[in-house]
DNA sequence: ACAATTTAGGACTGAATAGTCCAAAAACTG
DNA sequence: CAGTTTTTGGACTATTCAGTCCTAAATTGT
């Protein structure tokens, strides 16, 4: 549903047989007695994350969020426990899909995976939205421990999928190498973001690349 | 007053003989009749930076920004005049710093500016606070015009610093290659704010010179 | 069909928000 | 000193915020 960004490439895993979809994360609840629920919980994450994604979190408000959701705010209430944790999720699930997607394209070109992933994380095609993840950083790491430690953990995973590339005998030894890499593609997101054409980013790219390799 | 982050290295222009002093924005008003201000415009703004420097827009509330600069509300309106004006000062006040300070680093270490630049941009030693600006456009580039603008207009001359540090002679034909580093030294200020230590970044500099540099 | 159980709708709450207003005080000018 | 002009403190307003709560509706098991 979501493209943009390859960081974050869909693949959107609907439940297995009907109702049974659930977010990854949450362990899938017993159909029980009552009534069922009207909304399927991993859609409703996937919409919130995008209204984070677009707004920030402070400029999100929950109106913005049952808005895209479709949800009542019980409704809200009762699969999500607060704004805070659907946040928290929100970032948790862009991370592994994001890393997934990652690792798919390194695995895909195995020509140059390097320059494949550089394209895929700093996204000129895409939308100037940046990457979730480091726009949170920038927003609120400082101040919140566990959106820092998402990122962090997010941004080392990006590290170890260059290192690997780099150096598949002895990812260790290119790790600076590879956050080098890492802070590159950063960059240019932001670079993107206050609104340099993606042609420049491009070239820009290829530049870097052209002086990197020598 | 406020150090970290050469981008921004203060100076700190205080009026010239006594009561002149005002931001170097605004132009001196009139002595004129009336009770004289309490306060000096450009400390009070020099103030308000630094509280959105540390918390974002969205984050900082007026009751933050009156208690940090020592105005009362109304002296506050009567001065800037909204939330939003006042915002935009500060960040024109904090990109003429820095890129002043961006120019002087340059210059002084006329061996290699290149270098000095990386270092002083990226500032290992300096708190994990980022650059304003660069917070900024992650924040709120995408909705706001005049921010995104602003944050256009500043790359683009650490870009051109970059270029003329590259080839003084032709700084054209080293654009893209500037655009790189100064991509670089973005996201080494985003790694930072993740939380990785100040000495894991020079590391990863220092590798991407020897990389960039053969 | 009936009781049990869960969701949904939306009114409601208290706190926080940016911004306004006014009366009193402080300074300059004549 | 009197009059004018400006600043100042803080009370006030209207709006928005995240989160709660209660009733009605929908579904299950028996």
């Amino acid at each position: 549903m979501w493209r943009s960004c390859i960081l974050d490439r869909a693949i959107h895993i609907r439940g297995m047989t009907e109702a049974r979809s659930q977010s990854s994360v949450s362990i899938a609840k017993a159909p029980g007695p009552g009534r069922p629920r009207s909304f399927d919980e991993a859609t409703a994450l996937e919409a919130a994350m995008n209204v984070f994604w677009q707004k920030g979190y402070e400029a999100t408000s929950l109106d913005d969020l049952t808005r895209a959701m479709g949800l009542s705010r019980s409704s809200f209430y009762g699969a999500f426990d607060s704004k805070q944790a659907l946040f928290i999720r929100a970032l948790e699930h862009y991370s592994r899909n994001g890393l997934r997607g990652l690792r798919e394209v390194a695995g895909t070109a195995q020509d140059n995976p390097v320059d494949a992933m550089m394209l895929a994380l700093s996204d000129p095609e895409g939308s100037p939205k940046g990457c979730l993840l480091i726009n949170c950083i920038t927003e609120l790491a400082p101040h919140d421990d566990k959106v820092a430690e998402i990122g962090r953990r997010h941004l080392e995973a990006i590290e170890e999928i260059f290192a690997a590339a780099l150096n598949p005998g002895n990812p260790d030894s290119v790790r600076d190498a590879a956050r080098a890499y890492a802070s590159l593609a950063i960059g240019t997101l932001t670079l993107r973001k206050s609104g340099i054409s993606a042609d420049r980013i491009q070239e820009t790219l290829k530049q870097a690349k052209t002086i990197l390799t020598g």
